[in-house]
DNA sequence: TGTAGTGTCCGCTAA
DNA sequence: GGACACTACA
């Protein structure tokens, strides 16, 4: 066989092509880039350049080692950063690129499913099942077994269903916690749940982690095959994978033992969902022979920035240590704003984002903040003020229920033994089939122990029964939407089952706002399938089915143009932008209540908000609220600990609505901030004052209402008022009953119908 | 069987 | 403030 290893010193030797790939690289990512022999630890700190190492190291694999790009395997966190990746390979290797394994853990699981599934009961054309479909199975599941949902939440015995296949346990494993009651109560959901995805075709998300392992350890032959396939792997954001994720690649690694993993413990920040930091931590542990390669340069961000947020990550414990640094200039302090109310913090973002427009692109601008309900104010303001925006995640385009129902169709027409996108669809839109009709049809299934298709056709066949008039017409749509998309493109078939099932045409109908937005959405979904169609080599519906399962809150969303980003801090990794505002920084938002408890829990909230940071190029701004509404109430809040123990040098404080009511002047003035945790004392022009440890005592209940504000009809809704009620429109007032929040109005709309309703559900025009 | 209104619970991050 | 379950009524 070829040599395979290379010193620094042989380089010379190499082809021109392949020194090429080394070329403009600094010491540490060049030894990353040749160090091909060995398992290798990059621990690549933020903005770094290692996507840059990667590519390079995987030109560097085809042109040097003469390895061909389908025998290399490289895995990315989200499809976005796969795409990415395979456009920067496609610079430096041409269209050889297009053959490179590329892409997710969860994408990379689906290949081989589709392939070799069968061997262990998976059939070919299963569908995905997200986490609401799981959801849904379970609940039949608890049906089935007579158990009380309420008492045991699916979404719970979800997460413990995750956490055994995070380990690779399916319900037969040894090694299942049967302790408590609840541990034996879920694991007979747990058996029960996958015979049932069995039956239905379908697989969840982490099945298609730890199937995709159980495959290679059950069958030899399979494991074998990748082992001889894949010469080279190569695992980013590595600090953020399972165990199971793990445990995957090691089944399939094969003697060579060939393998670069590129993480960074400061960045990991899905330890909730199972993330192992001891992957990365221990890597050495398990390869004690691993090249640890530290790439500390820092290409991105100011100074002042790799300051600041250096001293923020410092305060953890648990850390591997490195030290970033930058040729980089000192530039702008980090400011910090101190807000009065949400609304106050988006009115100063907004302001700056005006004043900063003048020098930085609005695609280089992106507000971050911990959970996506934030987003409301932001987007208020930036409308107010006509600056163009995009919020990514949060209620996702697939996970709307218009959506959601077009694909359940498609779904059903590539797997009809999928009792959940069944029933998602068989009465939508409404043909009476009601839940009555529904339980006879789950009876009749679990009776003949057949699918829930295969009973609704029975039932359909069968007069006597009394269902057949209602489910026969069902039956016979799918049947022909079967025929028809066995023949047509998974977009002329979208547009049949619209067409067959009058989906779009009755939401056209509907006047409505909501259901304009939904018709809306329906036609960007096929906007979406005609792109894909286009695109993709493999046009089936299938093929699509499985891209819309995977795709995350990233993919799609087109950076480039001239809005600004909002997005979670989770959603940030990997992302950079000029200008960046990191908000919320208070107790209880950041770190967040629920992580409270634990140490290491409020560390990922620091690593969260080091993430957060450390995406600024030029600009940071910190900003927290004094109070905040959650929930429709005002809650008042104190600042991060987080922001504490920040070097004040590099700090900028902001003169901010941040100060206390007129009338409880009490605490006194100056120095106010020194608080328990210190380092905010000593600022004495400093407008802003929290009280030191009382935080009850905070005033809140002189927060300005915006949200309210003019809009309650309930006050001022008489005979004759003019109304407008989101779902229909404008109307006019023919009688008011009751007062206060109990106030009813008899109104009149612009349909013709008379409708009564409660007050407050209706706005003034 | 479907719809509107009401009450209740719950709340983070996500492929 | 929103999702969901329940109830009253058409």
């Amino acid at each position: 066989m070829k040599q395979f290893s290379l010193d620094l010193g042989e380089t010379a030797s190499l082809g021109r092509e392949a020194r090429a790939m080394l070329e403009t690289l600094n010491e540490p990512q060049r030894e990353a880039v040749v160090a091909c022999d060995g398992p290798v630890l990059i621990l690549a700190g933020a903005g770094s350049g290692k996507t840059r190492a990667l590519t390079r190291k995987i030109a560097f694999l085809v042109t040097a080692h003469k390895l061909e790009p389908w025998q290399i395997l490289a895995v990315t966190f989200t499809n976005k950063a796969a795409a990415e990746m395979r456009a920067r390979c496609e610079q430096l290797l041409g269209p050889r690129a297009a053959d490179l394994w590329l892409g997710t853990f969860h994408s990379i699981g689906v290949r081989i499913l589709r392939r070799h599934g069968d061997l262990i009961g998976v059939p070919r054309g299963f569908v995905i099942y997200d986490q609401d479909d799981a959801t849904n199975m379970i609940g039949r599941c608890l049906d089935k077994l007579g158990l009380d949902p309420k008492a045991l939440p699916p979404k719970g015995i979800g997460q413990w269903i995750e956490a055994q296949k995070r380990e690779c346990r399916g319900p037969e494993h040894a090694e299942i916690p049967l302790e408590t009651h609840t541990d034996r109560t879920n694991l007979r959901v747990y058996t029960l749940y996958q015979e049932e995805l069995k039956k239905a075709g379908a697989v969840d998300f982490s099945d298609l982690i730890w199937l995709p392992w159980r495959l290679a350890t059950e069958h030899p032959t399979v494991a074998f095959e990748y082992k001889s396939r894949w010469r080279y792997v190569l695992v980013d954001e590595f600090q953020d994978t399972n165990r199971a994720q793990y445990k995957l690649l090691k089944a399939f690694l094969n003697d060579e033992r060939r393998i670069c993993v590129v993480g960074d413990d400061d960045q990991s920040i899905y330890g909730w969902r199972g993330a192992q930091v001891e992957n990365i931590l221990g890597f050495d542990r398990d390869y004690p022979d691993a090249r640890v390669i530290r790439l500390e340069q820092n290409y991105r961000s100011t100074r002042t920035i790799l300051d600041v947020s250096g001293a923020l990550i410092a305060q953890n414990e648990s850390r591997h240590g490195k030290t970033l640094w930058t040729e980089r200039e000192r530039g702008e302090a980090v400011r910090v704003y101190p807000a009065q109310t949400e609304r106050d913090e988006a009115e100063y973002v907004g302001r700056r984002i005006e004043a900063l427009r003048q020098d930085y692109s609005l695609s280089e601008v992106a507000i971050f903040y911990r959970t996506n309900a934030q987003s409301r104010a932001f987007e208020d303001v930036l409308r107010a003020r006509g600056l163009p925006y995009r919020v990514i995640g949060g209620l996702r385009f697939y996970d709307r229920a218009e959506v959601k129902d077009i694909l359940a169709y498609l779904k059903v027409l590539v797997n009809p033994a999928d009792p959940i996108s069944l029933e998602r669809i068989i009465n939508r839109p409404t043909r009476g089939i009601g839940k009555t009709t529904v339980d006879k049809c789950r009876a009749e299934a679990d009776a003949r122990g057949g699918t829930l298709w295969e009973a609704v056709c029975a039932l359909a066949r069968e007069p006597s029964a009394g269902l057949a008039s209602k489910l026969a017409p069902f039956v016979e749509l799918v049947l022909d939407l079967m025929t028809f998309a066995a023949a047509h493109s998974a977009l002329e078939t979208a547009l049949e089952v619209l067409e067959k099932t009058s989906y779009l045409a009755l939401l056209e109908a509907d006047r409505s706002i909501e259901a304009q937005g939904r018709a809306d959405n329906v036609k960007e979904l096929l906007g979406a399938i005609g792109e894909f169609v286009e695109r993709s080599a493999d046009g089936t519906l299938g093929a699509f089915l499985d891209e819309v399962s995977l795709v995350s809150d990233l993919d799609g969303a087109n950076l480039e143009d001239q809005t600004v980003s909002l997005m979670t801090g989770h959603t940030a990794k990997g992302l950079e932008f000029d200008v960046v505002f990191v908000t919320g920084l208070e107790e209880g938002l950041m770190p967040h209540f629920n992580s409270s408890d634990s140490e290491s829990a409020i560390e990922e909230e620091r690593r969260l908000t080091y993430v957060a940071m450390t995406r600024a190029r030029h600009v940071l701004h910190l900003s927290h609220a004094a109070s905040r509404r959650r929930f429709g109430q005002s809650k008042s809040a104190v600042p991060s600990r987080f922001l504490d123990g920040l070097p004040q040098n590099l700090l900028h404080q902001e003169l901010g609505g941040y100060s206390l009511p007129s009338r409880s002047s009490g605490w006194g003035s100056g120095g106010g901030w020194g608080g328990q945790r210190g380092g905010w004392g000593g600022g004495g022009a400093r407008q802003a004052q929290r009280p030191t440890d009382d935080v009850d005592a905070w005033v809140v209940d002189e927060v300005p209402d915006y949200e309210n504000e003019s809009q309650d009809a309930s006050e001022g809704l008489q005979r004759g008022s003019r109304i407008f009620h989101t779902k229909f429109g404008e109307g006019r007032v023919l009688e008011v009953s009751g007062d206060g929040d109990k106030a009813k109005a008899k109104v009149m709309f612009a349909d013709g119908v008379t409708r009564k309703m409660m007050a407050s559900v209706l706005t003034l025009i």
